[in-house]
DNA sequence: TGGGCCAAGTCAATCGATTGACTACACTGT
DNA sequence: ACAGTGTAGTCAATCGATTGACTTGGCCCA
């Protein structure tokens, strides 16, 4: 009596003087077992305190309803915004979701990835760290299982890999950054933050880029470095002691904005007055930055929602076009971007 | 040729004219296994993108390796840190983590908890949300089980709970911010955040009131409130509008000290020179606040390996007594407290 | 010639649940 | 009296890997 190993579904059917199978079927409230019966089996269960094991049925059925998410990173809180609307969705379906974060790191995605597919889960839900290729994707998954395993990317895209993605429209992101900020009438705007290593960061430079260009302004200064407030903070502060210091920043993300706001509290500018910043993907937290941040809003839950939605589309049999589904970007304006044109 | 079913052990067993038994050894380097077999049979599972079922192999062996870590919400970064430190040291060991994320909901925290033990994870690490009891977790684990599942608290305390728990001296963390609160002059003192439903807040008022009390100055205001920047904004906004307005807060998380410092910043107040205001976590953000946060530091290292590491020391037959650890916490001084004496 | 031994590998039961095919029995109507 | 029908439940193969016990064949040496 003391080897106290999981009890099985065997042991409710013996207590009961039942078979496995009327036990199974009871648990799972199958028509076929009558109502008396069903609730003795669920008693029984209960006094016992019976655990269904999952992953046996699981290997049975040779299908599961776990479904992997794998993020890119969670010290930018932003990507648990996405989280959150993707989780709601597939809960509500009666999935579970196997949670991997990688850091941006592509060796912890590999090792995350292949844990999920060696305990099989049904299908990937991924925000792509920096660097991911189709190739990597390829590489992780075997080309017969690609076939039947659902595969969708979301908030940064994977070039070339022939699956779904749901992604903010980031080109418009950076031209609406730079087209407020040109309306404002800032010529002097540095571009902070970001890199080549994510479709968001090449996307919303492009976008910020090439309309800066097209207003004829000279070319911006750019500089690259990681998505912290750390970064925006340091980078504000060396370029707004420099002589022609930039008279606004447009940041890859809000983040990096916050870290300008620091920036410039500490040297005596005021945001919206000496200065203008701008951030990209409204955080929660935007609103709430010291004084509240301008930015371009991504829609997390339309490309969250989107993503899962269509995943379980495609898991029930639907044909889902590998193509990528880009969201809508709007302006939010706030206290950090002067309102009155330029003198 | 069509029905692309998942690769088995089987089939690298066929191609090569060997059994399943000395594919499934070959596959784990079995030293009975010649090298050379070893090799034809990592090449053909590699050449047919065969993937190791480790849910069939953990059903035979009645054994995972796989480790649930329940988070109580993730919109707090500070909570992604312990992940880390977790997740690092059981990766070493070769284990896998099952994430899941309570978002402060004990319905979400026990579906989780639920599936968790549905899919066999040989143990749980559990951040218990808001309002988590002891006996929450005695319905959630059937008594039959506690007995060989190991299970550990972090960060917040479970009261009355036998299972070994890791926490930051929280009481010591209150004491530290009044003493440095009094050590600077103030005396109208407010108390912002936490309320009664964790280890965490009860212990950090608990500490803060009982030495404000020893000091003889009057009773604190105290104001309870989610720990979100939001709530630091709007309460502090509405305290230092009042009469007789505080000139110190300390609070709870430094996520409502972010909050506090908006407030002020909007009121035309400076931290560190016309009010002071020390946080609690010293999450990373801390020292790039605006101006830099003074806190209470916790040590997340410390919490969240020694939870991992005594985890482990269980699981490996050690006996762990069932108690809390309490980890040290620190004070680091940066620009939001006064550093001269109250005039 | 044959016993002993080793190397290389196979056999088959097993983990816990699922499910299509089957049985045992009672009742009904003619 | 018995075919027909329905109800409640059982049988046994199956999912994919693991592993202790066993086999097979080759070789050595007395």
């Amino acid at each position: 009596m003391n080897t106290s190993r999981r009890i099985r579904l065997r042991d409710i059917a013996d207590r009961l003087g039942l078979s496995t199978s009327t036990v199974s079927l009871a648990l799972r409230n199958h028509p076929r077992i009558p109502e008396e019966t069903t609730r003795r089996v669920m008693a029984e269960a209960q006094a016992l305190g019976y655990i269904y094991n999952r992953a046996a049925a699981d290997l049975r059925r040779s299908h599961s309803d776990v479904i992997a998410v794998c993020l890119n990173d969670l010290s930018n809180p932003v990507f648990n915004e996405f989280l959150t609307h993707i989780e709601d969705e597939l809960r509500q379906q009666g999935r579970t979701v196997f949670l991997g974060v990688a850091r941006e790191d592509r060796a912890l995605q590999n090792v995350f990835i292949r844990s999920a597919l060696e305990y099989g889960v049904s299908g990937l839900l991924l925000c792509p760290c920096h660097g991911t290729t189709a190739g990597d994707l390829a590489a992780a998954l075997p080309a017969h299982l690609a076939r039947h395993f659902p595969c969708i990317a979301f908030s940064r895209a994977i070039e070339g890999a022939r699956i779904p993605q749901f992604v903010n429209d980031d080109l418009e992101a950076g031209r609406l950054a730079a087209r407020h900020l040109l309306e404002a009438g800032h010529r002097r705007i540095c571009w902070l933050g970001g890199g080549q290593s994510t479709s968001t960061a090449r996307g919303r430079q492009q976008g910020f880029v090439e309309t800066l260009r097209a207003a004829g302004v000279p070319a911006p200064i750019i500089c690259h470095g990681p998505t912290s407030r750390a970064f925006g903070h340091e980078a504000a502060s060396r370029l707004l002691a420099g002589t022609k210091p930039p008279d606004a920043f447009a940041c890859f993300s809000d983040l990096i904005a916050f870290g300008v706001l620091h920036a410039c509290h500490t040297l005596g500018l005021v945001p919206g007055r000496d200065v203008s910043v701008v951030g990209c993907d409204d955080m929660e937290e935007a609103a709430y930055a010291n004084p509240p941040l301008s930015t371009v809003r991504v829609d997390k839950g339309a490309i969250g929602r989107g993503a899962a939605t269509a995943f379980l589309r495609m898991q029930a049999g639907e044909p889902i076009a590998p193509e990528t589904t880009v969201i809508a970007a709007s302006f939010i304006s706030r206290a950090t971007i002067r309102q009155a044109p330029f003198r």
